[in-house]
DNA sequence: CATCGTGCTACAATAATTGTAGCAAGGACG
DNA sequence: CGTCCTTGCTACAATTATTGTAGCACGATG
C-alpha cells in the first residue's frame, strides 16, 4: 500500500517501493547523513560548528540533508539555534552505537579503502 | 577523473581522520552500500540477481560498491559465482537487524521524502 | 551604526551515478 | 566444433549530486 500510483511512477534511489526500511536505507545512503546524525549525537551543533564537525563539508549540501532530516524528524532546529537529535533521532542514533564498537573491531586493514576512488578498478580509460 | 592528491591534505568524504568509525560511515554512507548488504542478508546472490533486488541499479556502481564492500572484507564472490556476506559482513548486518524494527515504527510520514529531489529546493543550473 | 554570529542560499566547477550497450570467459547441448 | 546460455564486469555519454567559495538577511551585542 501506500504507493504513489498517480502522477508517473519514478525512479530513483531504491526507494520504489515505499517500503519503510528502504526509505530509511535510502536517506541514511546519502553522504553525510549518517555522519550527521554521528556528530550530534552526544550534543546539539550550530550548522558552522557542524560544518566543522563535518571535515568542512560544504554548506550545501549538509543544509540539504539537515532539510532531510529534518523532515524525516530526526533532527530539529533548536529555539536559540543550533541542531539537535529530536527523540526519533536519539533513538536512531543508539541504533547505531553498535556500530562503533564493530568499527574498532574491523579495523581498516586495506588503506585503498579509506579515501574514496583509491585503489579501486584501475581504471583504464 | 583526476585525483586531487598529489600536494599534501587529502579531503574528500569525511575520512580524513582514518578513524575506523569515520571510514566504515563513509563507506556505508556511499550509494547502495547499505542497500546491497540488506539484499545479502539473507542468501547469496549472483550479480545480476543483486541487480534485479536493487531496483536495476546501474551495475556501474553496483560493481563499484561491490569491489568496495569486498576490500572491507563484508563481501566475497564465492566459488561458483554469487556474492555473499563474509563472516564479518555477517556481523555488520547483524547491527543493523534493529533499523528494520525502527523503521517499521517510523513509518515515512513526510511523502516528499520517499524519493529523493521531490520537495526539496528546486535549484537547477 | 558597526560588528559579530546565526541559518541559509547562489552558482560554477568537479565528481559520482545512471542508463544502455556490450565484452570475455565458462558451461551445457547439439 | 558452434551455438546458446549465464556469469562477472566494463565503456561511456548524459544526467545528478557534491564541492568550494562567496555572500545574503536576520538578530543580538556593543
Amino acid at each position: 500500500m501506500a504507493r504513489r500510483a498517480a502522477s508517473g511512477e519514478r525512479r530513483a534511489r531504491g526507494s520504489r517501493t515505499g517500503r519503510p526500511i528502504m526509505v530509511l536505507l535510502d536517506l541514511l545512503g546519502r553522504r553525510w547523513s549518517l555522519r550527521i546524525l554521528w556528530e550530534l549525537r552526544d550534543e546539539p551543533l550550530t550548522s558552522r560548528a557542524l560544518r566543522a564537525a563535518c571535515d568542512e563539508a560544504s554548506p550545501t549540501v549538509l543544509q540539504a540533508r539537515l532539510s532531510e532530516l529534518r523532515e524525516a524528524r530526526f533532527v530539529e532546529l533548536g529555539d536559540g539555534g543550533g541542531y539537535g537529535l529530536t527523540t526519533l533521532g536519539r533513538e536512531l542514533c543508539e541504533t547505531f552505537m553498535p556500530l562503533h564498537r564493530f568499527a574498532e573491531r574491523w579495523n581498516v586493514s586495506s588503506p585503498s579503502l579509506r579515501l574514496r576512488g583509491e585503489g579501486e578498478s584501475p581504471r583504464r580509460r
